[in-house]
DNA sequence: CCGTGTTTGGTCCGTTCGGCCCATGCAGTT
DNA sequence: AACTGCATGGGCCGAACGGACCAAACACGG
């Protein structure tokens, strides 16, 4: 199609083929044009988590390039599922938001790079490369709010933790729009064990009141919005 | 830079003038160079709707392709002001969720297209033809939901109004975390008053709680979580 | 077997919230 | 001039909320 462009290092890239995932099919093919023109292959396109996954293990990509907010199965739980299956390949977080809770999900399910949508094709490129390389990318301003997130957990307390499965029965519920005692009538438990939760939430997400577990909530994917 | 890409319809686009505002530089690098290739020129960025409206008067571009969510002057408002001082520029929407209420405001705003960004570049370079000849560009599947937005209104209620400004500063404190009587010592008016708005709000959001209500601001893109 | 975490439940207390009534003033519009 | 919408207030009340304690039952891993 094109000639390739005179890019500074793209005869530095000995073809390393690619595998982008987002549900956005504008993100999608602005991507596949710029990193095709700076010397990538992309191998294959996903829509979704779970084609992420497939085409993962069908077509052997070198990097994949995975959204965290996808329908189907979220980039975070897509990167754990791949990670588990593939130790080699490289894994490339991009997110709309540069969300602490989220980074620190997405390394620990072995992203190898993580990139807030709001930075240049070049410095896509150049992550994706040091990720090649074995190495690990964050956007600028991550890093530091990474080693400070390490620092805290070095420290003693562990404030963010995950939210236990009955924890997330009950935001989903509240962000559907159940009151505390409406939610206990849902869950055949008392309002003194939803209140409880609650309060078990707060701690988890840094929140004060249900308002805000639930914005964070929904900033981390723990529930989505109806 | 590039020489111009042996594309399809790329002559007969006699150099539409095109100024691009998204606050995610990624995708704003890809629709440049997607757009460029296509035979569109690029005349300006804009990172948010504050700088888009400024270039939008000093750049006098055919063809604005706005994003809904931006900060500073979301992509609606900044629309509307553009619209207010020049009546013939194009106004292209773009959206990550097909929201019907955003839609509307869209429209009423002066937009000329409304597209969801899962759609592809070719799309896109359709809806910016169709649009510098005078037409309305929307997504597919947005058009029958507009119809049925029409139909509604003919009808006779009014569901949901519009939140007023006042009301949306309440709604974008709660949202960032305020409680009743803090939201009154930011905005310096009295507590009975923020609940006065709250309870205006909840009317006009279909909410019975403070979680609700923001919840649906963020659904409709009225507020933006921090 | 003991510790840790999860889920279930309790009491007490002060604050917040939302609904209900109301009023005043100030802009536009008709 | 009258009407409508918006913003600003008041008081009252019951329900809901969140915190500060606590405790029992169960499962799971070391």
């Amino acid at each position: 199609m094109l000639t390739p462009a005179p890019t500074t290092a793209a005869d530095a890239r000995p073809s390393i083929r690619l595998l982008l995932a987002d549900d956005h099919r504008m993100l999608r093919e602005g991507l596949r044009h710029s990193l095709t023109e700076l010397g990538f292959t992309v191998v294959a396109e996903a829509r979704n988590g779970a084609e992420a996954v497939e085409l993962a293990s069908s077509t052997k990509p070198d990097i994949i390039v995975l959204d965290v907010t996808m329908p189907e199965l979220d980039g975070v739980e897509a990167a754990r599922q791949i990670r588990a299956t593939n130790a080699e390949v490289g894994i490339v977080m991009l997110t709309m938001h540069a969300d602490q809770d989220v980074l620190t999900e997405a390394i620990r399910a072995g992203a190898n790079g993580y990139l807030v949508k709001d930075c240049s094709m070049d410095e896509i490129a150049a992550a994706i490369d040091a990720v090649a390389l074995g190495e690990t990318a964050l956007s600028p301003g991550l890093a530091a709010s990474m080693l400070a997130e390490v620092r805290r957990q070095d420290g003693s307390n562990q404030p963010s933790r995950v939210i236990t499965a009955r924890e997330e029965e009950v935001l989903q519920l509240i962000a559907d729009g159940c009151s505390t005692p409406e939610v206990a009538e849902q869950l055949f438990i008392s309002q003194k064990t939803v209140k409880n939760h609650l309060a078990s939430i707060y701690q988890k997400l840094d929140a004060r009141d249900r308002t805000q577990a639930v914005l964070q909530a929904v900033r981390m994917g723990i529930v989505k919005l109806s």
